[in-house]
DNA sequence: TCGCAACTGGACTGTCAAGTCCATTATTCG
DNA sequence: CGAATAATGGACTTGACAGTCCAGTTGCGA
């Protein structure tokens, strides 16, 4: 019986240009969605509604409302690491970092505070509900947080971090402080408890330079 | 007219003893469940047979589901100001503030990183689909932060923590840093981010001192 | 150009959940 | 005691939503 695993649409067909376009409508349209309005808030009809597809796509692309959050949840994480990634390419000063926490900063006053993190609110949601959710949420910090720990080794090859700071660590507390610090924006809608969040951040890793 | 205002349950009426007991089993079992699965993850039937109650009962008590989230956000909100309430009370040093982190962090390695926190996790979820939660969640987690600031002043006042210093912001970021910690532990199933993060604010706070 | 497979439309089903309603049973208090 | 009101049981209505099904269309490759 050669491959009769019933595979579906997700994997082992050959999709159009077509077909990949109307698959990635409609995902974005779910992302957008389930930003705002969490993934047990969003229906399948508001998603199909905002990509202008019908049920039988949706069902032809993802195997379940499941698959199609799994898809999301592995939009936003590429969006987020690619963002990061790209702002923090050149960064390898406590200058630098600086700045890269600014421009968060002012990511999220222009939201007024409300918003959240996309991974953060995914996490939070779903990361005691569905343990695949999980691992892919877990992975996408690793991911986000290796680009923080590349610049922050920059910083330690330029002798500016002690040599025997950990990078990794100091990954960690930075985000671990954006997402808190994101939190409390989000619920005060105020943006202060992120600019001071970053701050302890940031005077963390200047206190492991030399 | 003298005040038909069709006043609910919830307010303006006379409980009994049995009511009372009866409407704090049902926001008990509501407040676990939400923990747990969420508010839109929990259904009202899911708590009916959690407290042992019925639809009527739960009609009688509270306008709406809305009116019983409201009543979950109270009861954690108190819940979890009056845990940190008496963890706080005697404390007026950095020793006595590590110890308050080191329970935290016990906490949570109980729980293997899952979890999170409560008002976390219901902020997440609904500080930006209802305006009223937010604000409950907000003074919330105001309250919290105040029982931190009773604590740094302590510190302040006996001479530990420097004048100039700011209770205020302090404890802000210690939150950030616990919640963004909690995030991240139940993402990763792993205590260390917590660990980490709480270190940081606890050195944050060190460096306040004379 | 022919045939197969990818793709799409949309009706239909079954389930589950919120909220309504009314009848019945306690409890309080004059 | 005996109204008035609190408390309860549970059937019923209404709507929403995930998922199924099939008929029809488009497009690619031999």
């Amino acid at each position: 019986m050669p491959r009769q695993k019933k595979a579906h649409a997700s994997e082992s067909r050959k999709p159009t240009a077509r077909g990949a376009a109307t698959r990635g409508r409609i995902v974005e349209a779910a992302a957008d969605l389930v930003y705002r309005q969490g993934a047990s808030g969003t229906s399948l009809e508001d998603i199909m509604a905002a990509s202008a597809t019908s049920k039988s796509q949706v069902y032809h692309y993802f195997a379940d409302k499941d698959g199609l959050m799994r898809a999301v949840i592995e939009l936003q994480t590429r969006r987020v690491t690619g963002d990061h990634a790209a702002m923090l390419k050149t960064v390898d000063s406590l200058q630098g970092l600086r700045r890269w926490a600014d421009g968060v900063i002012a990511m999220n006053k222009a939201a007024g505070g409300a918003g959240g993190c996309p991974l953060g609110s995914l996490a939070s949601e779903l990361a005691d509900r569905s343990e695949s959710a999980r691992e892919m949420l877990a992975l996408g910090f690793a991911r986000w947080e290796s680009h923080l720990v590349t610049a922050l080794r920059a910083m330690r090859d330029r002798g500016e971090l002690k040599r025997e700071a950990r990078p990794e660590d100091l990954a960690t507390t930075m985000i671990a402080a954006l997402e808190g610090g994101l939190l409390l924006a989000q619920t005060t809608h105020e943006t202060r408890p992120l600019e001071l969040a970053l701050g302890m951040a940031i005077e963390h890793v200047a206190r492991a330079c030399v």
